[in-house]
DNA sequence: TTTGAAATTTGAACAGTGTTCATTATTTTT
DNA sequence: AAAAATAATGAACACTGTTCAAATTTCAAA
């Protein structure tokens, strides 16, 4: 009988329903297991039999919100030229999709991991997303021999250490002060990091 | 009678002193009013007396840390060579700081601001710390016309978010992965910032 | 359909948080 | 020493997470 297994994964479903709702509309601090269970339809108590805890819920959204964060800077940068200028399109849509919720850099990002975390080994998804959303256009920057792997390799990480950091200190500590200021940071930064590639 | 406020500002201190214990030693998650006050040699209401919540004595360690931050940093960099080679080692000391200190690092970069924040400015006196501590490089360095003051600054911001966002997958999400790692990362990163500088 | 056992849902209970405030204790002034 | 001002405190309340025994529901067998 698989009915069990398919009613079990419904439930399992409302709760990371729930939690995403908390999570992209009041943040982090909002999520509790009470919180959430109410959303959900059901006592706190049966959150447990579904779940370890909240934090297990918690990084269990992290792959709807990367797909949705995909599916974001896809269709934003659809039109873009392939190659450099449709990297800066990627990279620009993916702050702003993080500007736009907070709450899910927050838990990208900022959130502490469990102890022993779940099967999907999450911290390498996270760190790793970034460069997912631009392994295209590195991989043809690459093929048009207009960098090479190794210079490639580092530019990949000099952004994903710098766009994270800036959104860190923008979310976290209003620097820059205000969106125009950071999204020019943001391009300047981008400029900086890509200036030999610029064809 | 300044006795009044001579021992208001003794009592402040402990606690002050108590919280800067928690956050070395445990980190930001055990602090609590109660630890605090416990470590204090006070009742947990007391605090309320002297702080307007646990936050607020928080971020009144910033200061004290950032003054230790940057003995730490200055007795490190002393012997370096002027210049370019000691930009870099404050970079590098600046970072150990914090690899050390995992909750200060969490207090500077992660921790909520409370609405209205204290009459030092936090935020900007966080994140202007870096530039502080390197100010006297790059004014030696665009001193002896090695960089213009335009490309300073943009570097000056480049090293800033990149940094805090290597430390922040660091200390967060073990990206990269062993101190090892880190060190290699930072000094790549750090080499293809400054890599125009190199006389 | 009724029965009874297995599975699921649940709220009570406990130990933690932060915060307020009336009561107690101390210090200072008279 | 008595009175007034000041400071320290614990009880109380509303929240957290978590466990577990009891209540409820489900469902197959009679």
């Amino acid at each position: 009988m698989k009915n069990k297994a398919l009613q079990e994964q419904r439930i399992r479903g409302y709760f990371i329903e729930a939690t995403k709702e908390i999570l992209k509309s009041e943040g982090l601090k909002s999520v509790s297991v009470r919180n959430i269970a109410e959303k959900a339809g059901y006592s706190f108590a049966t959150l447990y039999n579904y779940f370890k805890d909240a934090k297990d819920l918690v990084f269990l959204c992290v792959q709807d919100f990367q797909e949705e964060c995909n599916v974001y800077v896809t269709t934003r940068t659809a039109k873009a030229a392939r190659g450099e200028k449709k990297l800066r399109a990627i990279l620009l849509a993916w702050l702003e999709y993080f500007v736009q919720y907070p709450g899910i850099f927050e838990l990208f990002f900022m959130e502490k991991l469990s102890d022993l975390n779940k099967q999907p080994d999450t911290a390498p998804m996270i760190t790793g997303f970034l460069d997912k959303l631009c392994e295209g256009e590195w991989k043809y920057l690459i093929a048009h021999k207009t960098v090479s792997s190794a210079v490639a390799a580092n530019k990949k990480a000099a952004l994903l250490y710098g766009l994270s950091g800036l959104l860190l200190l923008y979310i976290n500590r209003q620097t820059p002060s205000g969106y125009p200021a950071f999204l020019k940071a943001a391009n300047t930064f981008i400029d900086s990091q890509l200036k030999e590639i610029t064809t």
